[in-house]
RNA sequence: GCGGAUGUGGUCUAGCUCGGUAGGACCGUAGCUUCCCAAGCUACUUGCCCGGGUUCAAAUCCCGGCAUCCGCACCA
């Protein structure tokens, strides 16, 4: 069966994208008003197939994996992202020429001049221009003025809309400042990994390639915490032997296959909790039907990796457009944890137990509340709570030279408080636990290009059916998404052969036996049968049932294959267990 | 953002040079047909990207905007 092969020839994929709207499955956005680049609507097809791959992920990270699902807001206070980084990460510099307006990327312009120009203030990166004398690359004018480009979308909460906030770039943050409780919830034990799926927001500057480059996207996205100093993950077992392909940043031109713990024994891939999550990530992509042979991963170059990251991979597939990223996989150590920790001052880690409980003498500092009491009245167990945070050794040299001790509070007052009641101790304590901040390993799906890719594999164009007088010159090729009937968005299709002599009302008891079991169904009278089961064929639905004449007499009905147009005749009552039965044996196959 | 190309029913397209009723095919809908792989027959629905200008008259010419594609730039 003649089937064309992605990135060979561009061309066979054109019929593809007007199938995708005249069925259903996505179109640009707000079309009547001229459309606006980088949002698309998904249709009944493609709301169906997004949550049917997006079901397979929460069976793979929440069922398999015991990953915690959450659900945390789009819009996020400003705060948020200061702590995160994102305020200036995802904020460019951009600086135009004055002759031909082109914009450049201030860091950009300043690779090679200086070290690392990424982690310069606008006001390093304005000065460094100048000192260094750069003009415009395109046509040696004159650079203009910095100004800043922000990636995400921002809004404000509240009438009067003096409280800023932005449209979340990533799902990720709010599981960083949800950590705490999450890990109470997970009852402190470590590893364990929290998932979310939902919208990203990016006001990319030029959207491009439809569907696979959006401003709104889906994302589904989990978090791995992990203790990083237990450097095995017993569960990485699973994947060892895994063959895959990859493209290490140190020889960035070549594939190289191996398997994933040959890449973590020679120190390609930096952990096996991240190599384990790329083989998670590869069986995932597998199973929604992305074929392995299109798949590799790709680690980042050093100068593209965020600055936080100490490793990252992206899943990439080949599809017409060329090789894709769908998925990263980043290893972001503490960064996010420490980050949010010192922003907001909440405690974010997790205990770990000492093989050994460790004896030591600790210098206490106690405070004498009945002397700070009449004193400081309301601030007495404030200060006191700062004042045995304070480092001990500092005290007692400040004690004992009979100076007061100075204590600021959380609210900027300041207070002296007399020697007498600071109370300095020498206690032996035995310490069993010791604290720390999970790293976190970060697989990042992106929900939109995955469905892209899935479709793009499924679509089979085929020479014309070959009996009865349907004319290839104005049809087209006989066009199929072959989806994985776990995925595909109408499970089954029922007809009436003939809309009449009682055969619409068996097909109709069949269909809502179909519908009782939880089968999507497509109940369609009209058109002849082949023309039925074309469309059947272009929304990749996997079986169609159809009730003819002699149903009547034998009560059965014909079921038929999408991928193999064969029939087989079964008894009606019989016929929902084995649609079931077809779609797990499917899997198999 | 820049440069180039493009924009006609749901889809693909003819018409634009030379202004004068917008045409086809597919898809879709209803019906006929014992109809199992886009068959046939009948009927039907749906369109000039948006705004302005020139003109008696604009899909067509001019200006502006928007969008798409390609290249540059940018980005995951």
């Amino acid at each position: 069966m003649p089937s064309f092969e992605l990135g060979k020839d561009p061309a066979l994929t054109d019929g593809l994208y007007s199938l995708l709207k005249r069925r259903g499955f996505f179109w640009p956005s707000y079309e009547i008003y001229g459309g606006i680049a980088g949002f698309y609507d998904l249709g009944p097809m493609g709301s169906l197939l997004r949550e049917n791959i997006e079901k397979v992920w929460k069976d793979i990270f929440i069922v398999s994996e015991d990953y915690l699902l959450v659900d945390c807001p789009s819009i996020t206070p400003e705060i948020a992202f200061r702590s995160s980084g994102h305020l200036e990460k995802f904020s460019d510099q951009l600086t135009r020429c004055i002759d031909c307006h082109t914009p450049f990327r201030a860091d950009h312009l300043l690779e090679g001049y200086v070290d690392a120009p990424d982690l310069f203030s606008p006001q390093e990166l304005e000065t460094a221009l100048r000192e260094n004398g750069i003009k415009c690359p395109s046509c040696g004018s004159e650079l203009g003025p910095l100004e800043e480009f922000n990636l995400m979308f921002r809004t404000s909460i509240g009438p009067g809309g003096e409280k800023t906030a932005y449209l979340r770039p990533e799902t990720a943050q709010s599981i960083f400042m949800d950590f705490s409780l999450l890990y109470r919830m997970n009852r402190e034990r470590m590893p364990f990994g929290v998932a979310q799926i939902g919208k990203g927001f990016r006001n990319e500057i030029s959207p491009r390639q439809g569907i696979l480059r959006l401003r709104e996207f889906h994302m589904a996205e989990g978090e791995f915490f992990f203790d990083p100093e237990v450097p095995d993950f017993p569960p990485f077992e699973r994947f060892k032997d895994s063959n895959v392909r990859l493209i290490p940043n140190n020889d960035p031109s070549s594939t190289k296959e191996m398997t994933l713990g040959d890449a973590v024994e020679r120190g390609l891939i930096c952990s096996e909790v991240l190599a384990y999550h790329m083989g998670l990530t590869r069986s995932f992509a597998c199973e929604i039907g992305i074929p392995i042979e299109h798949m590799r991963f790709r680690q980042h170059l050093a100068s593209e990796m965020a600055h936080y990251a100490r490793d990252c991979w992206d899943l990439e597939v080949e599809l017409s457009s060329g090789w894709i990223e769908m998925v990263g996989i980043a290893d972001r150590s503490a960064y996010d944890l420490n980050q949010h920790s010192t922003g907001s001052g909440e405690e974010m880690t997790a205990k770990r137990l000492l093989s050994e409980p460790v004896q030591r003498s600790v210098t206490r500092i106690e405070a004498d509340l009945k002397v700070l009491g009449p004193i400081f009245r309301g601030n007495a167990g404030k200060i006191a709570r700062e004042l045995i945070c304070m480092d001990a050794s500092g005290i007692r040299s400040i004690k004992d030279k009979g100076e007061p001790v100075i204590v600021e509070l959380p609210d900027g007052s300041v207070h002296k408080v007399p020697t007498e009641a600071v109370i300095i101790s020498e206690v032996e304590e035995k310490v069993s636990i010791e604290k720390y901040t999970p790293h976190v390993v970060e697989p990042s799906f992106g929900i939109d290009r995955l469905m892209a890719a899935v479709i793009e594999h499924a679509y089979t164009e085929m020479e014309k059916s070959p009996l009865k007088g349907s004319d290839e010159e104005e049809m087209g090729p006989y066009r199929v998404l072959r989806f994985d009937p776990r995925i595909s968005p109408i499970k089954c299709g029922v007809f009436p052969l003939m809309n009449r002599d009682g055969l619409p009302e068996i097909a109709k008891t069949l269909l809502s036996d179909l519908k009782k079991i939880g089968l999507i169904t497509y109940y369609d009278h009209s058109g002849s049968i082949g023309r039925r089961y074309a469309r059947m064929d272009e929304i990749g639905t996997p079986f169609s049932i159809t009730i003819d004449y002699e149903s009547k007499e034998d009560h059965a009905a014909t079921i038929r294959s999408r991928d193999t147009a064969e029939q087989i005749r079964v008894p009606i009552i019989d016929v929902p267990s084995k649609v079931l039965e077809l779609m797990d044996r499917y899997k198999k196959e």
